[in-house]
Order: C-alpha cells, then sequence, then structure tokens
DNA sequence: CTGTTAGCGCCTTCAA
DNA sequence: TTGAAGGCGCTAACAG
C-alpha cells in the first residue's frame, strides 16, 4: 500500500454514479445499463482499479481462503497433496494459505488460532496430531474449539469423537496391492520396514501387513517388521536392525512404511554391500521416480485427495449436519525396484 | 463462520465499558487501569474471543500478508526456500500466502493479481519470469504494475530496470566451490551439465565454468557441457548426449545444473553399467542427502535466503528508495559422490 | 485512564 | 436501472 489505493468512490465520482452502481458492474450480479457500465468499465481499466478483497470480505462475511496445516511441506508427499489441493481451489475462487507445524505441536496450535482470525472459511488438517492413536486431550480441545467456528477437514487421519470430515487413501487396500505384487513375485518372506506404533497410517498399515501374511499363509517373523520412523535415517537403521535380528533367516522382499524409508535402505545395502532386497514402497513420491533403482510404489489419488478435501470443505456448510469420511482408492507404481534381484 | 462470532462491542458491553476500551487492552498499546484489563481479559476468556483480522486489516491497512509465488513447492529447492522464510515471518507476526505457479506465465500473472487484491503487503518472486535473458515484456510490466502498489522482492533472479529488492546466492562462486573441490580431488576433466541456455541461473553457472577451466588451465571442451534441462530426465538425457557426442575423450567429473539432474545422471551411468563420473550437484536439497550414493553439493544459504527476502521486504517502505541487492556465500556440502570413482 | 466518533472499502437492502 | 444509507469489526484521533 505505497499510494493512496482508488476505491469504488473514485471511480463511481468520476463516472458521475453511486457507488452502488459501479459495485454492480464488478459483481455482475444486478442489472446495470449497458451505457454505464462501459463509462464505469472503461475507468476500471483507466485507473488499473483493483477491489479491494479484505473489505470485500468484512461485509460479505467470506474470505475465500482456506488454511492448510501440514507438518512439512519439504516432505514431497505432503507437498504433492497440497499442489493438488492448491491447483482445485484456485478454481473455485479459493486462496489456500499454507502453515508448516515444523512437526511440533505448539506450531499446530499457533497457526490453527492465527488462521481463525484470519478467518479462513475451513482448514484442512494432516499429520501431526490427527494421526496419534492415542489423542492429546488439549490438541484435541483445540481442534474441537476451532470447528465451533468452521469447518475442518481431515487428510489421512482423524481424531476421533469430532465432528469433522475427513478423506482418506484405504491405506490397507494399499498394503494388499504391494503384497499381492510381491507375491505374485513369487516372494515368501516379506518384510516391512519404518514407520512408528501409535501412528495411525503406521498401525493401519502394519495390521493389514499381518492380516494379509496370514491370509496369503506366509511366513510371519516379528522380527521382519521393524518400526523405526519415516525418513531415510531410519530406513538404514532399520535394515541395520534387520540384520542384527535375523543373521541367516532373512527375508526376500521389503515393503517400507513410505519411500523416504526404502531410500534408506537401499543405502544401507549398498553401504553394507548385500544383495538389495525387492522393495515396495508406500506414497510414490517423486523420489520413487527420480532414485535408481526406481521404486515401486503404492501411490495415494493425490488429486482426488487434494480435490475432496476441498470439495467437502467449501460444501461443508451447505450440506447436512453429517461428517463425512471418505476413502479412496490407491493404486500401485510399478517400477523397477521390484526386481532388483534379478538385475 | 458458523455462528455469529462475537465483537469486541459484545465483549465491552458486557464488562461495561466501551469498545476502545477493549481494543486497547487486546493492542496493550494504551495503558488501561488493572481492574477493567482483568474484567475485560476474564470475559475475552470465557468467551474465546478472536479478533478479527480482517476487520483490523482494513482499519490499519495492514494485513501482515506476504505473497509467495514460485513455480512448484514440490521442488526441494524451492520448498527449502520458502520454509525458511515462513518461519521467519512468523516471528515477525507475518503470513506468507504461497502461490505455484505451476511454471506457467498465465498462473504466475493471475497470482499476481489475486495478491494484490488480497492487500498482501508485498510479494516474493523466484523462478519464472526473473530468470529470463530476455525478458517478456508483458511480463515485466505485469510486474511494474505489481510494483506501483506494493514492494517486490526477488530471490535468485532479477528483471533489469525493475526498481525491487533481490536476494541472491553468489553461483559464480558456488561454481568456483565445485571446481576447486573436483581440482583438489585430482579431477583435470570437468563438465557441466543440465541447465538451459537464456535461463539467468544457468547463464551465471556456464560462464563461471568457462572461466574456471581457463583460470586454472583444465581441458575445455564444447562437447562437455551440455545444456539439457533442470529434471532427472534430462540429466539422463545429458549422459546419453555426453557419451555420444565424446566416445572416448570423456571428461572424469561431472558438476551438475542442480541435485535433480545428477540424480538422473547417475541412473543413466546405471543403466549403461559404465562407471560413474564423480559429481558435485548445485542446491544441495535432500536429494543429495537421500540418494545413494550422497551427492556432493553447492549449498544455498537457506536461511538466510529467507530471512533477508523477508526483513527486506518488511523494511522496504521504511528504507531509503533504493533497491538492494544481496549476494550471499553459498557453501559446499562434501559427500560420497565425490570419491564415486574409488568405490 | 476512558468514551465518543468517524471512518477503512465494499455490499446490500430499501426506495425511488 | 439507480441512489442513499447502514453496517461488517476494528482502530485512531479527539475529548474529557
Amino acid at each position: 500500500m505505497k499510494q493512496k489505493s482508488i476505491t469504488i468512490y473514485d471511480i463511481a465520482k468520476e463516472a458521475g454514479v453511486s457507488s452502488a452502481t459501479v459495485s454492480r458492474v464488478i459483481a455482475r450480479n444486478y442489472p446495470v445499463s449497458a451505457k454505464t457500465r462501459k463509462k464505469v468499465l472503461d475507468l476500471i481499466d483507466k485507473y488499473d482499479y483493483q477491489p479491494n478483497a479484505v473489505a470485500r470480505s468484512l461485509t460479505k462475511k467470506e474470505t475465500k481462503m482456506i488454511g492448510f496445516v501440514l507438518p512439512d511441506i519439504t516432505n514431497p508427499f505432503f507437498s504433492q497433496v497440497f499442489i493438488e489441493a492448491e491447483k482445485y481451489a484456485l478454481t473455485k475462487g479459493y486462496t489456500l494459505i499454507l502453515c508448516n507445524s515444523m512437526n511440533t505441536s505448539e506450531m499446530e496450535s499457533k497457526y490453527l488460532k492465527i488462521l481463525s482470525e484470519r478467518q479462513v472459511e475451513g482448514i484442512i488438517l494432516m499429520g501431526g496430531r490427527i494421526n496419534k492413536k492415542l489423542p492429546d486431550a488439549v490438541e484435541v480441545s483445540e481442534v474441537s474449539q476451532v470447528l465451533d467456528k468452521l469447518p475442518v477437514m481431515m487428510i489421512n487421519g482423524k481424531i476421533d469423537g469430532l465432528h469433522c470430515h475427513s478423506v482418506r487413501t484405504d491405506e490397507a487396500k494399499g498394503m494388499e496391492l504391494a503384497v499381492n505384487h510381491l507375491v505374485r513375485q513369487g516372494h515368501k518372506k516379506i518384510g516391512l520396514i519404518g514407520g512408528v506404533n501409535g501412528i495411525t497410517t503406521t498401525d493401519i498399515k502394519v495390521e493389514a501387513y499381518r492380516n494379509l501374511l496370514l491370509k496369503y499363509d506366509l511366513t510371519f517373523r516379528d522380527s521382519w517388521q521393524i518400526y523405526s520412523g519415516f525418513d531415510v535415517q531410519t530406513g538404514e537403521e532399520a535394515i541395520d536392525k534387520l540384520l542384527m535380528l535375523n543373521k541367516d533367516k532373512l527375508p526376500t522382499a521389503l515393503i517400507g512404511i513410505n519411500d523416504l524409508v526404502i531410500m534408506g535402505a537401499l543405502k544401507a545395502c549398498r553401504r553394507k554391500r548385500i544383495k538389495p532386497f525387492d522393495f515396495v514402497g508406500f506414497d510414490n513420491t517423486d523420489l520413487a521416480k527420480n532414485s535408481s533403482p526406481e521404486i515401486t510404489s503404492v501411490s495415494h489419488p493425490y488429486s482426488q485427495l487434494g480435490e475432496k478435501a476441498i470439495d467437502l470443505l467449501i460444501n461443508a456448510s451447505k450440506s447436512s449436519n453429517e461428517s463425512k469420511d471418505i476413502l479412496l482408492d490407491p493404486y500401485l507404481e510399478v517400477r523397477e525396484s521390484c526386481s532388483i534381484t534379478k538385475l
């Protein structure tokens, strides 16, 4: 705001009409005679007039802004969801406000407050507090308080008892895709690495993994399922642990809680100069495509995830008072990592 | 805005004071008696009152929002800068609005307009139109028009003739770090792959590269400097081309315009089963750390880049009318990719 | 220390 | 088809 910006009144005065008329020309929601319309439009053009969205928001009580809180946008999983949501939101006239909580509960809380004060029309939550098996009471009540004012949308997460929509990838089905694929490749000894016990996205996968091994009557060993974390380093650690625990009774294929963990596993195998396992990752991030070997990965339906999230949020007020939970199908992106042992 | 939210007036009425007093309690910028302060604060607490930032913005003519337009947040280079800027902005009370142009000029234009209407207090530009040797007249005039209303900050880019600040990494110096390092490793035949002729970030690097070879009296061959692009696939293509053009007279080390290109080069070497070169990448993204082998890379000073950008923008109005151009030093993150040939 | 008042820029009845 | 007027929620003089 370097210089006094011109307003609807300036246009009105010079056009010899009222501000209401100018407003109508801009909003195109009421009839205005062709003549005055042209006069007004010409002036708008002449002065390069732009409506003040802040003032409009105050009057209309709608900001056309949506908050998006996630742990860390440098994580490709989150950025892929975010960018799809943003693209779609734009077509609906909404602007997203991205908030990186940096994986801290404090930042999450802070941003919830900021977004609420900024009068966003809804908030999308990913990661963090919505992924805990044992929710923190304070964290839940904060979200609950926000819910009194705005609709909240949770992506790949949920807080029980709170009245809000959610969209999630059916990760149990994703695990099935992974296991099926490996079985079809002839594997009978399949391990699972990464993740943290008590984080729901991990729990869902682990449970599905166990059930599937049972279902397919495959060897199951506790020591083939290694919790470790979500990043590359923990992937390396998982391999170290796997080797330590299993000596000669190793699995032939490994599923990773995400692609990063598989990247770590690849690094560890290389470091230890052991023949790599066949791998299947989760999330189908750019990493999976860009690493060498390329990593076969269970993919989220990213664009659907983003679009559904926005759609449900936008329509949250209109629709009935029930909260919807949408489950979307993942798919498998097959790449070379599943035939490493043959390379 | 599900329910009629309570305002400063509601608080004022129940406290038996005027709205101005409540405002003062909140803003803490004018003396208020301890007694009334407490009364007001208690009510704020009781009703979970939150100030309406939109209304405040309208009155104060400051939104505390900054727009950040970049090509694609899924690119780790951009996301690392963004997240640093966001962290810093938060400490200064500013909220960033991230806008992904998806590498299209149209989206860039659209977002410039949206941000301006939303009354952001400044705009940060990265990539896209600010990186062209031959600027597009329309693109420039759009930015120029924005500049009439707000300060604009360009990161690692510049449009000549426009009055705005810029922050950039000294990439010529970065190239020097890379070449020095390789020379110290004993390399005399150094190639450069990736980038696009006419994109300033590429041009700067290429020019520095050529000058340095000259300076160090190293072999220079046109066919060792391959333009290709900025992603993994173009990195692969660069290797193909390099092999095709050079038969037996190959360089022993390659510098990549960025880390992605090196990832591609690694893939190509693996595919072709040729002994890899020693590599040095640019940008020091997570990829460099996570890939195997890990990639030695010239790093931007990310936090400085983000912080300076925000700082200069915030102080843009206060400071003199000159535009500042800040040049920051890169550093080299040494990893194993520089001893591949010895592995 | 506190209240009154007048906007910020726009939209939306209500009347004409 | 148009204008007048009030108000969105808050802040900043100006009085007191």
